[in-house]
DNA sequence: AATTTTTCCGGTAACGTTTGCGTTGATTTT
DNA sequence: AAAATCAACGCAAACGTTACCGGAAAAATT
């Protein structure tokens, strides 16, 4: 079996003390240049790497970090996950992702594990079925630094970063009036979700900025958040049951776009519908009936909460300011509802 | 800062040594069964967990695996992750999850990486861009457990799992003949890629069952794999600028699909085509064109792949006999090309 | 020329865990 | 009853690194 090279080595062939080479290879000015040359040279030659076990219990840190999503087939975080990546691995740590499922226990169970297997810091994305948060407030406050991103809460105090969604649902719906739909109706995610509430505001706040009666009859929330496909149905049914039709329709997650339009093709007269979508999906542009959609800067978010958690990790003293950075999303409009 | 438990702090408070705890969390006949409860009690109150550093270090191992994929992003790999979690986390592994984006140097950079973070095991699948697999043999050598799926190489013995693609393309090839399609294109992946030419083979034998002249002009292949939309359009324009124009297409990869898709649906006529493509989207059935697709069993693949890889990190002997397995892919027809 | 400072390096201990070996007292064997 | 076995535990070393504490030689200051 292969047995790596170690620091030890490299002092005996040169014939310095195992500190000595330690120091050299972290750039210590206690090393005489020359000595740190020859160490790094031979060094580089043997192929030498830290062990990161051994840097990890010296130092008690792992250089690794964990993510929480939903899912990782989900476009938007597997985008979001290639944000954060990029950052990461060019200051030196690895990732860790596992996923929630949206499910509370799932995502109780993951951070603990994460957390026991001490990663030096965490980025979440809160499960929809989460309404308890106390798993991770008790990580928060013994210390460990936690960056939220996209599905932020406000319970705790941190970094956080997330698309504008008040801004993103506000510009979609006023773009949906300005086309001559009065009658927008509403398919939301989870309720306790911040992008939901974000999401519902900004579509509340353009209607009255126009005008417009806001109609509790015509918002839909879905628990399972497109999950279960019933669900959407059943709202879609509902709505185009309405004695008053809506004319338009507004769909606040990627999957509820999925779902809702799955549901959708099965009906006749979808064509009468002007829609729009939350989707960063690389295909929407593809699927039928033809949407118009509201993409997030997934990367953006990804490479933004990766940097918030090194400044956190990395902090020397204790950081007590904390921001929430909103990201701004992209409308794509489409007229051509037919392909 | 949160400092957590430790060994000494539990024998300390029991009044046993170190060692005694060590092995009574282990579980060691050393240890009479009423101390082990006893510790083992006392670890679950104050919420004692092994020191995963510290264990590595001692143990030489980490208890992670590397993940080699091309894109998290892809339908098919995300799927083939949620199968490797799920075996991995039962059996107490993490997963670092890097992406080659089918770049050779993403991919060299990545597994070296990977390898001197010390994971126990690599899962890869290679890069569309590897055509020297030098980086990958040397860790090999080493003694490095690795573990191929879906795009497998014949260079390195070792265990592999991946589609059965031969027979996948096959039966696909064989359907559009029944039903009445016999001059079929292919539009092939970079070529180096054993899932590509294990597909083209099956649609050559299939076509020679049938008694159907195979014709090279009809085979296209695409280096970039979808990545890049032109080399596509520029198949696809060939085989429809064709004097015998094609009266069916196999498009033998999602990325594929999606950009053959994306470059058909800019033409008017596209409906004269019978389409039938590999695909794990989720969104497959909502895209038009309509096409029929092939479904991997990427959740399967992937537990295998893990299964297969456990088996060879936890072996105490070298293992000689490797096995490649196949699993089946499921074929989804659509009669109806207009949604 | 004597003193102080600086440069450069080594020794040692520590991080938390596991393991080979040794020790003790109890139990079994002949 | 002496010898052998065994169960249950402690001691100490080791994994590879880093950091504190020194110390000697060289350089700079009086």
């Amino acid at each position: 079996m292969f047995k790596a090279a170690t620091i030890k080595d490299i002092a005996k062939e040169l014939g310095f003390s195992a500190s000595t080479v330690s120091r050299a290879l972290l750039d210590s000015h206690e090393v005489s240049i020359e000595t740190r040359k020859k160490v790094k040279d031979y060094a580089k030659k043997i192929n030498y790497y830290s062990n990161p076990a051994a840097r990890s219990l010296k130092n008690s840190r792992s250089y690794s970090i964990g993510v929480m999503v939903a899912d990782v087939a989900n476009s938007f975080f597997s985008q979001t996950i290639n944000g954060i990546e990029s950052v990461a691995y060019e200051k030196g740590y690895h990732v860790i992702i596992t996923q929630s499922h949206d499910l509370y226990e799932r995502e109780a169970i993951n951070i603990e594990h994460l957390a026991n297997s001490s990663v030096d810091g965490l980025l979440i994305s809160m499960s929809a079925g989460t309404t308890d948060y106390s798993h991770i407030t008790k990580l928060h406050e013994r210390g460990l630094p936690i960056v939220f991103f996209d599905r932020i809460i406000d319970d705790i105090k941190t970094f956080k970063v997330t698309t504008d969604n008040f801004k993103a649902a506000f510009d979609a719906t006023v773009l949906l009036i300005k086309k001559g739909y009065e009658r927008i109706a509403f398919i939301a995610n989870a309720p306790q979700l911040s992008i939901t509430s974000d999401r519902v505001n900004g579509y509340k706040a353009a209607l009255e900025a126009n005008s417009l009666p806001f109609e509790e009859s015509l918002v839909k929330y879905c628990f399972a958040g497109g999950r279960i496909l019933d669900e959407v149905t059943d709202a879609i049914d509902g709505l185009l049951g309405l004695p008053d039709k809506p004319q338009a329709l507004f769909i606040a997650s990627d999957q509820l776009s999925k779902a809702s339009i799955r549901a959708l093709s099965k009906l006749s007269h979808h064509n009468d519908l002007a829609i729009i979508g939350f989707s960063n999906s690389d295909v929407i542009d593809l699927i039928s009936p033809h949407i118009s959609y509201i993409k997030q800067n997934a990367f953006s978010i990804g490479e933004i909460a990766m940097q918030m958690l090194i400044k956190l990790m990395e902090s020397k003293y204790p950081i007590y300011n904390f921001e929430t950075k909103l990201v701004d999303a992209e409308i794509y409009w489409n007229d051509n509802f037919d392909l």
